[in-house]
Order: structure tokens, then sequence, then C-alpha cells
DNA sequence: CCCTTCTGCGTATGACATACGCGTTATTGC
DNA sequence: GCAATAACGCGTATGTCATACGCAGAAGGG
């Protein structure tokens, strides 16, 4: 595992060196014929047309009229494709709208958690993409940044930011993977969404022992399940329901004495 | 992809047929060699011992002293496997300790929370398996149902009850695929957690433009990220946040009118 | 002008999932 | 009892994939 450090300092893994741009283009050899950027971009066209199972070495090069091995010289293993992938389908934040200092900091957050949904969307084989450590790419950095932007003034401590900011963007991804699955469903069984859900209420409805589960039982009698679901519904729910104790969380902090304001062990 | 009909009435995945050990054990042949739960058990082994990635097909045909064909008279396909080993190492819940009507409902849905987390934390392999749609394994449902049961007497419409149940369950698992993703890194570099730890600061630091990433630069200078961070920390901290935002709500449903919860769910 | 360094890429390797079919074994209908 | 039948275990084959290795040609640097 040697590390091939360029122009920074230390030793970034080769991904990260990559996607910050920091690889040294040697004046030495023939000029290179493709880019890591023609690459990343084909590679982003195979997954939105045919899925991340479809994104091979092979097919890639394939798209970008190369062979297989060429890739190589350019991305030293399928996994740092993957981050560069994630990278460019994902994108830099747009600037939020308002910058009110302190008081808007709920619709700032909640427009930030839409924006990231919205990119999630766009590319649902983002999901499958193994999560490969904490974020360090630059545009993963940027939406950080953008939401404790969107914290500033709320009165949180600076780790408290970044625990909500946290907190809310692992909720997005998890709606979004549900949603990704959904998606997957009915492209698998190529009936209409609809029909999924009827579906799946069917086999519920079969499966679920009133006995055993008078709960779910309980939610199938309700129709809760039947009616034609808003696909935006658990999303907004899931938001409102986080904002709601991110409010408690902020009232709690700055309207009492300076404590670290955790309440677990509040008793 | 011809459903294989059983006992049952209609047409159940595959899969799911054999979660529910509905599966015909005909009478006809030679005796079978295996069970599903040897094979289950073994695959299971496999990926506790040296990850998911590790179980293949053949590699559990050996665990189990079989050639790797034998394996497909009793699983269908490799998605199956999974569904079973999830169903195996998740378990069914451990009942609730206290059923108190009503009033409890926080305390119930914490230990549910806790209790899932630490299923998860068991077998951090169960976060790389991909989901295949909602859940419909027994487990999957008798967690569900544990997860309901948490919320009787909350005052919660039903459906309400499920929608909290998913984000609380989504962010039991995002949390847990966190320090999964952190663990693999600290298996991967052979150091300690720490040191993991202190180097992803370092990174930062190096990457982190304070003009462009004041938030960033702020909680790095804050030393929020130095200390030796508790493995528990993020995990009390959502659940905190995401229990307020809980309460809020049932604070919303019963005491107000019996209106649809809030203005986010208008539709 | 040659030597170093980088290029594209053909070939090879080793996993892997899984389709197919063969010989074998146990049960069932007669 | 006895064949017909249906499951069994499993060897073999196929196709896909990531990627190590090494070669031949190109482009600057001395």
């Amino acid at each position: 595992m040697a590390e091939k450090s360029s122009s920074g300092g230390g030793d970034l893994p080769a991904s990260l060196e990559a996607a910050w741009g920091l690889r040294d283009r040697p004046a030495k050899g023939p000029k290179p014929g493709l880019s890591l950027e023609r690459i990343v971009a084909a590679a982003v066209d195979v997954a939105s047309a045919d899925g991340l199972a479809a994104v091979s070495m092979g097919r890639v090069a394939q798209e970008v009229g190369a062979s297989t091995m060429s890739l190589y010289r350019y991305v030293s293993a399928k996994d740092e494709l993957y981050v560069l992938m994630q990278e460019a389908a994902f994108g830099p934040p747009e600037p939020l709208s308002a910058p009110e200092p302190g008081a808007g900091w709920r619709e700032a957050l909640a427009e930030w958690a839409s924006a990231q949904r919205d990119r999630l969307h766009a590319h649902l084989w983002l999901l499958r993409i193994p999560v490969g450590g904490p974020p360090a790419t630059p545009n993963s950095l940027a939406w950080w940044e953008q939401g404790i932007q969107a914290l500033e003034g709320s009165g949180l401590a600076e780790g408290d930011k970044t625990s909500v900011v946290l907190l809310v963007s692992n909720f997005v991804r998890s709606e979004a993977a549900l949603m990704a699955d959904l998606a997957a469903a009915v492209v698998a069984r190529g009936v209409s969404p609809d029909e999924v859900a009827a579906s799946y209420e069917r086999t519920l409805k079969r499966l679920v022992d009133p006995a055993r589960h008078p709960g779910i039982s309980r939610l199938l009698e309700s129709g809760a399940m039947s009616g034609p679901e808003d696909p935006d519904y658990e999303f907004t729910f899931g938001l409102e329901r986080l904002l709601d104790g991110v409010e408690a969380l902020i009232r709690k902090t700055d309207g009492g004495p300076r404590v670290p304001a955790d309440g677990a062990n509040s008793g």
C-alpha cells in the first residue's frame, strides 16, 4: 500500500488525491489520450443508464473508446472510480438562498436537506456505492460546510452542529435508499409503483398473524397503506420530526446555562 | 422468474418462502444430506469471521463439507442466502421490558432502538447486505411490530406509528453503518481507532481551506474532534433528537384536535 | 541523440455465480 | 415386490469481472 505523494506534503489516499486534482501530471512520456474527466463522465453515464452494476472497467473503457487496462493509467482501482463518480454526480451544493443568521436555521436546514435529496434522486445509483469512510472529498466538505452554515447563529456548540448535520444527512440518505429500493423493485417487476405497493400489502396481509402482530394488523386494517402514497411523505414526515428535535435542543442550549446539552442522562 | 408456490396460496418470492419455512420438503428422493439451517449458519460464521465479502457459495460449501453446487438444492440464489443470513443473524426481538401503555413510549422506543443497534453491532456485516425491499421476513415483522407496540398509547395515528418506527430504524442503521465503516478502516489500516481518528483529523486540516470552509475550520479549532470520542456519542445524540421530535408530534397530536399531525403532510 | 519515463493495451490469472446434465437413491403407484 | 418418478450430490462448463504483468512505441531531458 505505498502512497504516491505528489505535490502536497503527506500521504493522502490515492482516491482523495485524485478527487482533489492533486495528481502530478508528469511531463515526460506520451500525451495521455484520455482524461480522468472523460472516464468518470462515461462511468456516470453508464450508471445512470444501466445502474451501478453495469459499471465495469470493461464497459467504461468501451464507452470511452479505449481498452480495459488503459483505464488503470488514470485510476488506481475501481473503488477510486467510485469515489470520483460520487463526487462528480453529487456535485457541489448550490449557495443557500437565505443566509439570515440566527433565525432561519430551520428553513436553511430543510432546504439543505431537500437539495441533498434532489441530488440523490437524480442519481439513485449513488446509494449503491459503499461509503468509504468519513467525508474528505471537495464536494463532501462543501456540503458539510453548508450544513454547518445553515446552523450558524443557532447557538449550538460546534460539535453539535456537526452532529446535527450528520444526523440529517444520514436521514436523507436512508430515505432515498428506501425509495431507490422501491424503484428497483418497480423496474425489476416491470409494473407500476401502485401495483408494487398493492402487491406488498397483499403479501403482508398473508403473512401477518393478527395474534402475533396486532399493531401491524391494525395498520393494515386502518387502510393507511392502501391510499396512493405521496412519494414525499416519509421524507417530509421524518424531516419535520428531526427539525423539531433539533429545535428542542437549541431551545435547551441557549435558554439554559452553557451545559453540554445532551439530555441523554438528564434523568 | 417463475415462482414456486408450495403450501401457501399465492406467489411469494422464493426467498420469503424460505424465510418463513414454507418450503415443501418433498418426500420423494434421497434424504437431504444438508439443511438450510446448517448452510445459513455456516454462511453466518464465515461472514462473522472474514466479512460478507468472504461469503461465496464455494466458501460456504467448503465450510459445510459439500460441493459448491449442492447448495443450490437448498437455496435458489445467493440473494436468498443473504436474506436468510440476515434473518438468522438479526434474530427475533427480546420482549420489551416495560409494556406500560400510554406513558413509557419514550423509554420503550429507546430500548427498542438500542436492542436493534446491539444486533447490528454484533454482526456488522449485516449492514453490507443490500436491502431488498420492504420488510417481509418473520423477524423483520416481529421487530416492526415491537416498534409499534412501543408507541402504543402514544395517541399517534397508526400510519404515524409506522413512520416513526421507520425513522428510528433507519437512524439506527445509518449510525451503525458509520461505525462499521470506521471499524473497517481500522482493520484495513491495522492501527488503533484513535490513530485512525487522528489521521482523519490531520487529513481534514490539510484539505480544509479556512476561507472556503469557515465552519469546519471552527470545528477543527474547537478541538471537538480531538478528544477521545465516546463510540456511543452520535447514537445517543441522534436518538435523543429523534425522540424529542416524536415527543413534539405526540404533544401536537393528542393535545389539539384530531388533525393529521402538522402542516407537512397536507396531501 | 539516446535514455528515461510514461503511454496504450494484449494477455493471463484467479474469483465468482450459476446453468446443465449425469448417475444415484428413496418413495409411490401398481 | 417393482418399475416409474422425483430429489439428491456434484462435476463440468460458461461467462463476467478486477487486475497483475510486461511489451512496444512516444515524447521530453540531458
